[in-house]
DNA sequence: AAAATATATCGTAATATTGCAATATACAAA
DNA sequence: TTTGTATATTGCAATATTACGATATATTTT
């Protein structure tokens, strides 16, 4: 008990739960929402806009990274930190079909 | 400690993160699958179609429905539950929003 | 009204997440 | 090579989530 039970649902659905768990904290949403509007990407940037310790941004920038919404390249001394724009289209795809399907039911809620 | 911090983030943001956890998990996942793609949405079955015990079924709908992602209905001695359009659509356009922000960057990842 | 059916809530055990101080690592500059 | 700077990892305390048996509630049927 207490572990989510991943094994009963399909890679599918699995696979979407884990984007969207790594974007579902609000931290991991203000790291996305910087990366989208700025050129330059450097970690220690980000720990700087945050206010958070350096290893809870760290840590969740290894989530994101995880997770694929990310990618990091070392740059000299430092890191720097891109969004990777194959998942957050995979996401908005997903929600655009959803939106498509209920658009063409007629409700009954 | 161990709480999310999210008196440090904006209300958007915070807002998001919100709707975002209310789906991110396999079980949710499959609630929302498969009311985008059923007419009737009768609760029982959504637990029938789940491999997950009644009252967890329940409690994964209690959280789609705080969230505002569906809705609920009484109908007779069942009840009937929906997916609700705008909080989909808000996470479309979300996610529309920052692809359309990456593509415009020039990428150093 | 009693029995059956459908859904929600309570209580609780197992596990996961969040946040950070302390510390490690890795590279750059002096 | 020592010192500084940037980032990651470890360890841990506090809290949240997941799952479900037992039970409650509400409605329908008999």
């Amino acid at each position: 008990m207490g572990t989510t039970k991943a094994e009963l649902f399909t890679k599918k659905q699995n696979d979407v739960a884990t984007l969207l768990k790594a974007i579902a904290h609000p931290a991991r949403i203000a790291i996305v929402e910087y990366l989208m509007n700025v050129e330059s990407c450097v970690c220690g940037d980000i720990v700087n806009k945050l206010p958070l310790a350096q290893p809870t941004v760290s840590q969740h920038l290894r989530e994101l990274k995880s997770a694929g919404i990310i990618q990091g390249s070392i740059e000299g001394n430092s890191i720097c930190y891109c969004l990777n724009e194959k998942s957050i289209q995979k996401l908005k795809v997903y929600f655009e079909t959803i939106e498509t399907k209920i658009s063409k039911q007629n409700k009954c809620c």
